[in-house]
DNA sequence: AACCTGACGAAGA
DNA sequence: TTCTTCGCCAGGT
């Protein structure tokens, strides 16, 4: 059982087109919204890259000049373990921010995320045709 | 090159 | 709604 090195922290990354989109367009993200992985991996051109988008985060130098507690995953729930440091430091963030947390480590993500383009292809809620 | 971990995500059970 | 499983991508060993 190899305990974390957790050594890998503050490792640079590789300077990638992705990388340098991923950051570029978590710089964007407005203060008091939040937007998911997922959506910065499609934003940055990787629509299946959500993972490296948060290994990206993680390990970024440039980290401190990043809003990095606006990334959090589809749930709307931040995704580090709840009792640890950096669940706290980022929640304590974005509360200051003026983002709610509707449940203990999440929130609402249609009144938070960032909606970069009009939400005007929003799904409604087909009635059944069958059952 | 092969195999493993991890700030993810969608679909099933 | 919570827990698995599987598919993705970035990096490490």
């Amino acid at each position: 059982m190899a305990q974390a090195k957790s050594s890998l922290r503050g490792a640079p990354i590789k300077i990638t087109a992705f990388s340098k989109a991923v950051i570029k367009w978590v710089k964007k993200i407005p203060r008091g919204k939040v937007a998911t992985y997922g959506q910065i991996a499609r934003l940055a051109g990787k629509p299946g890259g959500a993972r490296g988008v948060g290994w990206i985060l993680n390990s970024s130098s440039e980290k401190n000049d990043l809003p990095w507690q606006r990334v959090i995953n589809s749930q709307g729930a931040i995704s580090f373990r709840p009792k640890s440091a950096e669940f706290q430091l980022q929640k304590k963030l974005l509360q200051k921010e003026g983002v709610e947390f509707t449940t203990k480590k999440s929130v609402n993500l249609d009144h938070y995320g960032w909606k970069k383009e009009p939400a005007n292809t929003r799904k409604r809620n087909a009635p059944k045709m069958f059952d």
